[in-house]
DNA sequence: GCATGATCATGC
DNA sequence: GCATGATCATGC
């Protein structure tokens, strides 16, 4: 007799329960005393770091039934899907969702289902044993690594018209023969996500007319999304500390079943087209002082929220970006991103990498002000995510070049004297050098610690502070990357 | 006028 | 004190 009530959800979930505190290890030498659990697997546990058997390793060894892909739910007579995943422990100490949670892979080869509730997607979540565990990298083997939570879950009744609409999107590009054109940062809490390499060899033909290959997909919670449960609900579930509510741009979902979510957003700007920002912050009561937040705080008004933080943008991964054009219709500044580490990136794959994961799971929000005299009056705003042709092929080629000399150790560094004083150059390629992004420096200030061309050592600035270091040694002043203003006018706003 | 390198400002 | 978002300043 396995021990837990399988017809039973809620026994399931008191049986899973006895995995916290448990690391993998702990479970696959306890299941030598477990009679009924599975002894002639086809699956190797003995390498404590196989990736990707963690939940398998709990299937056979803990819940005694036999890892399988079937379509099957994983507990067939009461429709529960188990899922493995994982969170991070964050240097000031909070958590946060380490993956997207994957779903089940899109079919390319049958058609697709049109009522969600009657897809696949919907049996694999309508009711899910959640397993948490805390991914420490700095230990050894994945085995080592600990449960922290076990819930039951199935998605809040107030996210399903999002989650409904998030799947007709997706359903929607594939009917139209564009499974190619999909990209997580299509939707907002329900993604399609790649699964394998985005390389030529893994491609698919498409079941809807298109000549055109597209990357294996599947539909996916977005890790946003995941970071959400774990705080408002599996966190809360086990400590009992209340959840810190987020205020919402939506107060009542029901709203969501007459309209979608962007155009309701973009309905609250509507009334506010043309303001200066001047006007604006008379509106809402707020110093008019022209400071770098002003023109957000104004986007975060008008949206009815009073901080800077909404729950639907939080959980969607929507970024509020404000951008000021200038009387000539021309653009002052790139667009930043946060820094990076010379050492991460050089170790990074284009798959894995921040920038692709970044553009492809962030949607923005852009709010554009236009230069009216001394101020800036309310212009365009609209949602918009990198299409993944321009993120796979154009920008990927920047970042490849870039990549190229730094994790080669190639990057070059002269001197330059200017009336201020020397300034660095260095041999890394510019803004001009692609269509879409570049990189500058993003510190505090300049600082380095270098090999110049003729060998000689040349130091400025706090190198711990404003510097990191190069696979080469040298240590350059922090640098990010940027989205180049011409991008953003060109193809973004659509100027010529 | 723009590209590039340098630096500022704010919130947590 | 850092992460993040944003703008300045010089030289061509």
């Amino acid at each position: 007799m396995i021990p837990y009530n399988d017809s039973n959800p809620r026994d399931i979930e008191r049986y899973a329960k006895g995995l916290i505190g448990k690391t993998f290890q702990d479970v696959l030498y306890e299941s030598r005393f477990l009679e009924e659990a599975i002894t002639d697997s086809k699956i190797d546990y003995s390498n404590p770091n196989q990736k990707g058997k963690l939940g398998n390793l709990l299937e056979e060894k803990y819940f005694c039934y036999k890892a399988n892909s079937d379509q099957e739910p994983d507990f067939p007579k009461c429709g529960v899907e188990l899922k493995v995943t994982c969170y991070d422990i964050l240097k000031n100490g909070n958590l946060s969702a380490g993956e997207r949670l994957v779903l089940t892979m899109i079919s390319y080869e049958d058609p697709v289902e049109p009522n969600f509730y009657k897809s696949h997607v919907w049996e694999k979540c309508r009711l899910i044993l959640l397993i948490y565990y805390e991914r420490n990298k700095l230990l050894k083997y994945n085995t080592l690594y600990r449960i922290g939570f076990v819930n039951l879950f199935s998605p809040f009744e107030k996210d399903m018209p999002i989650i409904l609409d998030d799947y007709n999107k997706i359903i929607d590009k594939i009917r139209m023969g564009h499974a190619d054109e999909l990209s997580e940062s299509d939707t907002m809490y329900l993604g399609a996500c790649t699964k394998g390499a985005t390389s030529a060899g893994s491609m698919r033909p498409q079941y809807y007319n298109s000549e055109v290959l597209a990357n294996k997909r599947a539909f996916c919670f977005k890790r946003q999304y995941m970071d959400f449960i774990l705080h408002t609900y599996v966190i809360p579930s086990h400590t009992g500390k209340m959840p810190v509510q987020l205020e919402t741009i939506i107060d009542n979902p029901m709203r969501l079943k007459i309209m979608s979510f962007e155009s309701i957003v973009l309905n609250k700007l509507d009334c506010f087209r043309g303001w200066s920002d001047l006007e604006l912050c008379r509106y809402f009561g707020r110093d008019y002082n022209n400071n770098k937040a002003q023109w957000t705080d104004l986007t975060y008004r008008m949206l009815g929220i009073r901080g800077n933080h909404a729950e639907e943008f939080v959980k969607a991964n929507i970024v509020v970006k404000v951008v000021r054009i200038e009387n000539d219709l021309s653009m002052n500044e790139s667009i930043s991103l946060p820094p990076f580490n010379f050492i991460e990136f050089a170790n990074e794959t284009w798959e894995e990498s921040q920038v692709y994961n970044y553009f492809s799971e962030t949607k923005f929000f852009f709010v554009v002000f236009a230069r009216d005299k001394s101020v800036y009056r309310l212009y365009k705003y609209f949602f918009w995510n990198m299409p993944f042709e321009d993120l796979n092929r154009i920008a990927r080629i920047g970042w490849e070049n870039i990549h190229y000399l730094i994790r080669n150790c190639k990057v070059e560094f002269w001197l330059k004297e200017t009336k201020a004083g020397y300034i660095v150059k260095n041999n890394l390629p510019k803004k001009k050098d692609n269509p879409i992004i570049h990189i500058r420096p993003h510190a505090q200030e300049s600082a380095y610690l270098i090999h110049m061309h003729d060998g000689s050592l040349y130091e400025y600035g706090i190198i711990w502070k404003d510097a990191n270091m190069l696979p080469q040694g040298d240590w350059m002043t922090t640098q990010s990357f940027w989205i180049n203003n011409n991008y953003f006018l060109k193809n973004i706003l659509g100027f010529k």
